[in-house]
DNA sequence: AAATGTGGCAACCGCCTGCTA
DNA sequence: TTAGCAGGCGGTTGCCACATT
């Protein structure tokens, strides 16, 4: 594994660690603890450089790392996780506890970003890839009228419409921590404008949103409702229309599809009405029955999700 | 059976940040 | 204020194992 056994100009070994070099590390960090990582080597007896003995101990020796394959629930943790903070690895590692950012980073690029892939979806924004859609024959068969879409500012608050605009466009770019804290004023607000705007899935898109990251998840997730370790403090969710579908990125009638996650993944577990009062609902399209036991399984059963069609007696104008 | 292709992952590299003198 | 250092981070590399031809 890894690089083969080699020298640098210091006369400091690279490469493969040996199990002799493992078993003096160890020993020396049970007696001296971690950390003093540059003076390290030279008192463990070690030809190597200090980083080197950071990595190998962070990512391999340390006695609370879990080896072996990741669950369904770490799985769909670290999507989460990566469609709200990206490729922040440590900060994702940080709530997979026993997982290295090596191991989640590795398990992403050459699991994860390929089912994602398969699946239509982008793995970078967590979008349906547009390149794979024909959205003219969607809006053709849906008889979906475009001036009725745009007319959703009639009646939304523009103060309400700024708000999530402005939302969409910062927050894969803020600080999660910042995004917290300016979130929950949000929330203040939005709690406030729903009980007005019944007719609001924008608004509600909103609501459910915040109210996920208010009651569990330190992080805004804005994708999924949860149903792993999160699950106890999820919220009671109110009922939604299939509205919401495609409400983001016809924002003021502007296409941000590009930055912004589309509520098409975001139907995890929730229960929608159509116009005619019938229910159905989704679960996580990330979500996979723990029963299945194969990736190909995982993939059939996520690729599912995307195979719903529109009625083609489905009127934007009932929806609202 | 041998050659070639591909996946998986440990380890390295270079940059960045925070701390301290 | 700034320079130096330690540690952390994300991206990339390169080798091995296995699959396919």
């Amino acid at each position: 594994m890894g690089r083969s056994p080699s020298s640098d100009k210091n006369g400091l070994k690279k490469g493969p660690w040996t199990s002799e070099e493992d078993n003096k590390l160890i020993e020396y960090i049970q007696v001296h603890g971690p950390g003093n990582w540059r003076s390290l080597p030279k008192n463990a007896g070690l030809q190597r450089c200090g980083k080197s003995c950071r990595l190998r101990w962070t990512n391999y020796l340390r006695p609370d790392i879990k080896r072996g394959r990741f669950s369904f629930e770490e799985e769909e943790t670290i999507i989460q996780l990566h469609s709200v903070l990206g490729n922040k690895w440590s900060a994702i590692a940080a709530r997979l506890p026993g997982r290295t950012d090596n191991e989640i980073k590795n398990y992403w690029n050459t699991h994860i970003r390929k089912r994602l892939l398969r699946m239509g979806l982008d793995p970078v924004t967590h979008s349906p890839r547009l390149d794979l859609l024909d959205l003219s024959s969607l809006f053709s068969s849906t008889q979906l009228n475009l001036s009725s879409l745009l007319g959703l500012q009639a009646f939304v608050n523009p103060q309400v419409l700024s708000l999530i605009a402005t939302n969409l466009f910062t927050s894969h770019t803020e600080n999660p921590e910042m995004l917290l804290q300016r979130q929950l004023q949000e929330n203040q607000f939005l709690n406030t404008q729903i009980q007005n705007q019944e007719g609001s899935q924008v608004l509600f898109q909103k609501f459910q949103e915040n109210q996920i990251l208010n009651g569990s998840v330190e992080y805004h997730t804005p994708t999924f409702q949860p149903n792993n370790q999160f699950q106890n403090q999820t919220p009671e969710i109110p009922t939604c229309t299939p509205s919401n579908l495609g409400s983001y990125n016809l924002v003021n009638g502007q296409n941000v599809q590009e930055n912004v996650m589309l509520p098409l993944q975001n139907c995890g577990q929730i229960l929608q009405e159509n116009s005619s009062g019938q229910n159905f609902s989704f679960d996580s399209v990330l979500s996979t029955p723990l029963s299945s036991s194969t990736e190909d399984e995982r993939d059939s059963y996520c690729s599912n999700f995307m195979k719903f069609e529109i009625p083609e007696s489905l009127f934007f104008e009932d929806l609202v």
